[in-house]
DNA sequence: GATGAATGAGTCTTCATTCAT
DNA sequence: TATGAATGAAGACTCATTCAT
């Protein structure tokens, strides 16, 4: 009646480990996406990205086959759906253009800039030189879809004569710079920084969409007149 | 004991074939410089700082401690000196000041942008994160200096009634931004990838002083600044 | 209970659509072969003997515990009974001696030397030392079977007067390496080198040939078995 | 008078390391040469051999910048002088073809098929399969030059009519196999088995000069008879 | 029986730092 | 001072073996 031999084995057994394959792969990435974004690249150790999502390291290769493919994998996971979504809601939009440029800062700022997703920009951005596979596939997944989104609204503003016909690659990068630049800042000074010159974000978003709109729209150099 | 330690580093020494220990310091931090900008901060691995200067790796900890000591030696020696030249530039300028901000934009790019020393800033922002005591550094003695140049000028001219007066904490940024990003981009991800969407600088610049003027000064939004 | 253990891994096996239980060592030792020979003992993985398999790595424990066990059970099955069919091939023939001989090393050749099985061979010879076991096996399983093979065929000669009666034990050691070489070398060496030295393996056995017989048969040292 | 402070932190101090830049290559790669003749290339670790030779894994790094290149630097070391040192002592010989053939074989054997070199042969035919690199190093750096070194013993014999002309290329392989195999055996299935059907070295090299010279001296087909 | 997810010790290699000379 | 040989603690990746299902 009292315990089987077999069961004198494991008695009140915490299972050495469990059976996870669904969940596995999402806990991965957010481990990883984590570290990543805490550490960068070189520095994150896969030893910590295991421990952190709760397998072992041998668990860790049995979904990614090493660092890269981990890495690319975060970036697949996490950033190339969220341009994808971006492309649809956007696609089927029929707001005026300035209101649709508004609208794509906003969300990108929204989705990407003010989450742990800009701290793989900056790791991009700082480690591109030691990591050269990773910065191409990043620029390939993200930076020129990303590019071709905003050129794709502006060109449509062209179209319906919203917009001025001016330099559009060079607004581009223009126009994404500032966004860019204060995501990667705000993972990387600005956490060990007292605040000293901070502009809030909204503040910030305006004078941008101003400063945009003013180039773009025929006259009016303010936020949304209508046209 | 007679000389002043801060001076041990200096760039201009004297005839190269006396070689004597207070030159060591330069030599040090000008190779460490070069590989830092090259590798960045964790992959560059003190052999080689020490084999590029033609010194073994005992002689580098005697003068630099450790590498982080060696790392914010660099960046002291070599990014500070500039803010402090170009300010003193700028300052003796009696230009119009839309003619002095181009001004100060072309000087910010070919004395810092496009120079391996854009290489620093990129290095600061990947590595901050683990490297917060260099962030604090550079955003106290680079970045905010540099911030403040910026503002003079806007300032000026808001004073003498050549620009309009708006919110110049997020203008700085907003014009920061695309210098900052390119100089940092080229020395990233650019050199990994087909040059797909790039401009050249020329234009770029362009668009951005146009861009910049466009909102600053009361009625000319386009290329106006007549040299 | 029924089947003879032995038995389960015979290679002939009914319709494979039906495929049970008794099938299944065969299937395995069957793919541990081809991996053996192709990758050597230690740098075969037990995951890929199961997938060649079709069975998942568990199975695989079911059935060999442990990697050693698998080995062994696949030497046991895939020379041994050729040695044995080598010699009732030999038993019944009443060729003179001469011709004998060179029967011999052909099939030996044709059976052994140009076959995976070699590759067995080469893996023994160069794991030995790691796996002393297996080593004592073969020697008693195989090398020595096959040495009384040869000295049989030459006793013979000798009893019916067809041959010198010479140094016996000396003479296989050495009429068996040149065999024994090239059939390992063609499993190791050659794959990777340009064939630079390599000669053809009909006039290699010629010439084999014609110095066995050189020193074996009274007169005649060339290739005197007029077939 | 007692002890400088300096002093008591390394009382009777047994240095942490010794300094000895001479010594180390030739302890490297004695430990390196042991432990790859007893355990093959892939199971010999370098942490063994860096404890063998007592000094730290970093050390050996520091001689030798991989595990292939400590190997061939053992293959270099040890295996290629030998070569040449055998060709230097047949280039200055004026013996008989004949004698200068068994004494080729003698000082093979008593030079390297007696010696742990003969080990390396063992392991390179063993693993070449897992590292074709070492393979082709090894057929270059020693293979073909020792069949170049008996070609030319050959090809002198030929010329001064000492010898028959026959196949060359089939006789080298035929010729240096009973050697080559004797040494590889003696590496590796020997020393794990009861020596059953072994035949002293003596008799053995007769047997093969016997068989060698049979085919080769045009009428007297035993040693030595002075032509 | 059968599966395959999970484990963790093991292996090569790197590099900041130390210290005998 | 200057040297550079020596160290040892990591870190990415592998794979035989175990065990929950």
């Amino acid at each position: 009646m009292a315990a089987d031999p077999q069961d004198t084995t494991r008695r009140a057994r915490p299972p050495r480990w469990e059976r996870r394959k669904e969940a596995r792969p999402g806990e991965l990435l957010g481990a990883a996406l984590d570290l990543f974004v805490e550490k960068g690249y070189a520095a994150t150790r896969l030893d910590d990205v295991a421990a952190r999502a709760g397998v072992s390291k041998g668990t860790l290769y049995l979904y990614y086959p090493s660092k890269e493919d981990l890495f690319k994998a975060v970036v697949r996971e996490s950033i190339v759906p969220l341009i994808e979504s971006f492309k649809r809601d956007l696609a089927q939009s029929s707001a005026p253009s300035a209101a649709l440029l508004g609208e794509f800062f906003r969300q990108w700022w929204s989705c990407f800039g003010a989450t742990p997703l800009a701290g793989i920009a900056k790791l991009v951005v700082g480690e591109a030189g030691n990591f050269p596979e990773l910065a191409r596939f990043f620029q390939l997944e993200v930076v020129i879809p990303n590019a071709q989104l905003l050129r794709s609204i502006v060109e449509r503003g062209v179209r319906q004569g919203e917009f001025r016909d001016i330099d559009i690659d060079a607004g581009i990068q223009l126009w994404m710079s500032p966004m860019v630049l204060r995501a990667i800042w705000e993972h990387s000074i600005l956490p060990c920084c007292p605040p000293e010159l901070d502009v809030p974000i909204d503040r910030f978003m305006t004078a941008h969409l101003d400063s945009v709109l003013g180039v773009l729209v025929p006259r009016a150099p303010a936020t949304g007149s209508g046209a």
